[in-house]
DNA sequence: CAAAACAAACCGACCATCTGGTATGTTTAT
DNA sequence: ATAAACATACCAGATGGTCGGTTTGTTTTG
């Protein structure tokens, strides 16, 4: 119970440790299930120890969410360095990144998103986000088939959340690559 | 206070007002906000009476989420009769039924879904109810670039919830007309 | 047809539990 | 010694839910 206690102290490890058990509370049981002594029980913590780091859950949650966002902007980044194509790069990056949101490596981008849209705060946050990194790729992913495409990636997102086996989800992979060829340049 | 406790007893119109009256607070501020107490004062009866309709409180979001879902059959419904061409039919429905989804006379279908991801629950009316009328679409609406436009449906609905004005957004009805001619037949 | 009997609709008070948060103490590192 | 990194104890409020009672409507009975 007084592992943290006892244990020399890292305050950086226990910070991540409340920000990986709060996102992944969340994404198993959903956002009202991200307690702080749930959270703090995770992390091998106790309540107080967890309010020491943030001042209160709403800052918790945001530093999870921006988290999330930052885990993001790296897997973008780095799938856009992988990318020899110009045109529809980053929508590119944009659909992978979500794809492979269950997969390993990825970060678990999962349910946190879904249940916070509730949060007026983290709609501003996740919009601009959205905002900036499209206006950075302004000359590369603008047009509006590249946005339909990114609209699909969000529903496919979606639809992996709901866990809803559509037909058409036989092939996920098929699925993928035909979003993919979307963003290829069009012979207008 | 006691008002319909002196009025006369319309036990389904009241039954409607709860119902309602939770839609309404999940959509307007989440989710989270809809607790007994609220949505009892909100249709004008105590706690003790909407207990009386509902004999507990996921009893009483369940049967919102069924009601929406309801109000979704039948307006795809309409829609579906409205439309002329077979190809791609349903699929059209839904989309319309989600690009109307803010707008007047719809379904106030937004907040609930989103908030309830949650729970696993309404996971399963949901993806059932989505089986179900895929099934029943089948010859029409089996291809993958339908299934693609729809999850791009989708994902313009959520983008919607979440505000985020993408530059693509600015004329939504532009990019609503170019989503629905992805539902029409091919020329192989 | 009136009165009694019954059931449904609804209220009001109450309770156990959990929640976020505070205040204060104790240990560890510098 | 001073401050950071925790733990412990505690609280005020809210929440879901129960329970007994009261009012209203319907059915049965004489």
């Amino acid at each position: 119970m007084t592992e943290a206690h006892e244990r020399k102290k890292q305050p950086e490890i226990v910070r991540r440790a409340l920000l990986d058990c709060a996102a992944q509370i969340s994404q198993e049981q959903g956002l009202p299930a991200v307690t702080l002594q749930a959270v703090a029980d995770a992390a091998h913590v106790t309540k107080g120890g967890l309010l020491h780091h943030f001042p209160n859950k709403q800052a918790l949650v945001q530093a999870v969410f921006q988290d999330l966002l930052h885990q993001l902007d790296a897997q973008i980044d780095q799938l856009l360095q992988e990318d020899p194509e110009a045109h529809g790069r980053f929508t590119r990056a944009y659909i992978r990144a979500f794809a492979n949101a269950d997969s390993e490596g990825a970060c678990n981008w999962n349910a946190l998103p879904l249940s916070s849209l509730t949060d007026p705060e983290m709609k501003v946050m996740w919009s601009e986000w959205y905002a900036s990194r499209l206006a950075r790729h302004a000359e590369t992913d603008a047009g509006a088939d590249l946005g339909i495409a990114r609209y699909a990636a969000d529903g496919l997102w979606l639809a992996g959340l709901l866990e809803y086996s559509a037909v058409e989800a036989k092939d996920p992979d098929a699925l993928l690559e035909q979003l993919i060829s979307m963003t290829r340049k069009k012979n207008t």
